[in-house]
DNA sequence: ATAATTTTGTTAAAAGATTGTCATATCGAG
DNA sequence: CTCGATATGACAATCTTTTAACAAAATTAT
C-alpha cells in the first residue's frame, strides 16, 4: 500500500485515522475539495506535513486544485483497511467489554462483534445487542468454528497475558488490548495496546505542570 | 518539576506513565532495585533512552547500583501529579461514561468521580456506585458549588464541543475527552483527547499491511 | 583493602521527523 | 487564449529524538 512498498513511519500511520476523521466531517458538510493549507488550519498541522503524509502513499492531489475530499477519504479508507469487514470477539465482558459491545459506531466501519467471553456465571448466557456472552471455556471451540480477525482483551490486568496466549495459540493474529499491561505476542501477531490510564496520567502531568 | 524548569518533550512525557506501570509491577513483585538495562529488556526500550528520560527530571539513580524501585516510582508519581487527589465529573452517562464510572481503578490513583451528567430522563436520578447521575441542566450549578479538577466528556460526537464550551465557561481547566472529535479549548485549559477508533484503525492498518 | 564490575549521567553522533522552499502543473478570470 | 493565482510534490534545511560512547562513581567480590 505504501507508495513503493517502502517503509512508512509510525508517526505518519498514527496521523492517518485523524485525517480520516476530518475528511469524513468535510464530506458530511458537503465540502468537495480541500487544500493542504485549509486542512492544516482545521487540524493544527503544517500544510507541508500533510502533503508529505499523503505522498507516503501516492499523489492524491492535483496542483492548483488541491484534494478531492471524497476521493481522498476513499484512499485513506483503503490505506487503513476500512474497505473490508472484520469479525471481532471480546474477551472480558466487564465495564469496557460491555461498553464496546454496546457501541454501534465500530459496526458502521465494518467491525462486527460476533461474541463476548467471560468467566462470570452471572454474565454467561446473557447477551448485549444480540451478541451472546459465552463461557471462556468455549473460546477454543468458538475460534475453531468461526473466522475471527480481531480479538479484544478487556479482562482484568492479571488475566490479560494468559488470554492473549490462548488467543494466539488458537490462530488469532490481531489483538486490541485494553488491559493495563503491554501484552506480549509472538512474531506475526499484531497487538495494539490501549492504555486509558496513561492518557489520564498525561493529563494530570499537564495539570501539575500548569501549576508550577 | 522538570530538572531546571526546562522543556520536556512530548515523547518523554508520554513514556512516563509506562514507566510508572512497570515500576509498580516491579514493586509489587518485591523487586528492590533495577538497572536501566534490566528495565530496557522488560519494556522494549533502549537503556540509554531510559536513563535520558529520567534525567529530564533529575538524577534518580546511583552509579553501580541502578535505581531504587520504590523511590523511582515515587518520583514518577510526583512528576505525573499522582501525589494528590482530583475531583472528576463525567458528562455523558452512556456506554463509556458508565464504564468509566464503574471502574474503580482510577480511584486508587486519586481520581474521585463526584457526579455524572446526562440529558436522558431515564438515566437522570439513577446512580452508579453511589455516584449520582444529574440532569445536564444542573451542570453550571454543580460546578459553582463543587471544586472539580477534571471533566470527562463521553457524549456523542456532535455534542462534545458544546459541552466543552460550557465546561470551560464555568471554570473547568482540564478535559479528558472520549468523543470522536478534537475538542477546542481556550488557552490555559488542557484537553486530552482519547480516540479509541484511531487506535482500532491503526490495528486494521497493520492487518492490511501484514497481508501485502 | 584492592581490583574488577556495574551502572549512572552526560556528551557527542546518528537517525528520524518536520518545516520551508521552489519548480511545475492546473485552475479560473478576463 | 493568456495571465495571474493557486497548490501540489519533491527536495533541502532545520529541528528533534534516539542511540552510542565514555568518564566517574558506587558496588561487589576476592
Amino acid at each position: 500500500m505504501a507508495r513503493n512498498g517502502s517503509y512508512v513511519s509510525e508517526a505518519v500511520i498514527r496521523r492517518m485515522p485523524k485525517y480520516y476523521r476530518y475528511l469524513e466531517d468535510l464530506e458530511k458538510t458537503g465540502v468537495e475539495r480541500v487544500s493542504s493549507k485549509e486542512l492544516s488550519q482545521r487540524m493544527g498541522l503544517t500544510a507541508s506535513k500533510i502533503r508529505q503524509d499523503f505522498n507516503c502513499f501516492g499523489g492524491f492531489g492535483q496542483q492548483g486544485y488541491g484534494y478531492n475530499v471524497s476521493d481522498l477519504k476513499k484512499e485513506i479508507m483503503k490505506i487503513l483497511g476500512l474497505d473490508r469487514t472484520y469479525n471481532v470477539i471480546i474477551v472480558g465482558a466487564g465495564n469496557i467489554g460491555q461498553a464496546l459491545a454496546n457501541y454501534t459506531g465500530f459496526e458502521k466501519e465494518g467491525f462486527f462483534i460476533k461474541a463476548l467471553f467471560d468467566i462470570n456465571p452471572k454474565l454467561i448466557g446473557m447477551s448485549i445487542r444480540d451478541i451472546m456472552i459465552y463461557d471462556l471455556d468455549s473460546l477454543e471451540d468458538f475460534l475453531a468454528k468461526n473466522p475471527i480477525d480481531i480479538a479484544v482483551i478487556s479482562t482484568p490486568k492479571d488475566k490479560a497475558q494468559e488470554v492473549a496466549d490462548r488467543l494466539t495459540r488458537n490462530g488469532i493474529k490481531s489483538i486490541w488490548n485494553f488491559a493495563a499491561i503491554d501484552v506480549a505476542v509472538p512474531r506475526g501477531v499484531i497487538a495494539e495496546n490501549v492504555h486509558l490510564s496513561d492518557s489520564l496520567y498525561t493529563l494530570s502531568y499537564r495539570i501539575r505542570e500548569s501549576l508550577e
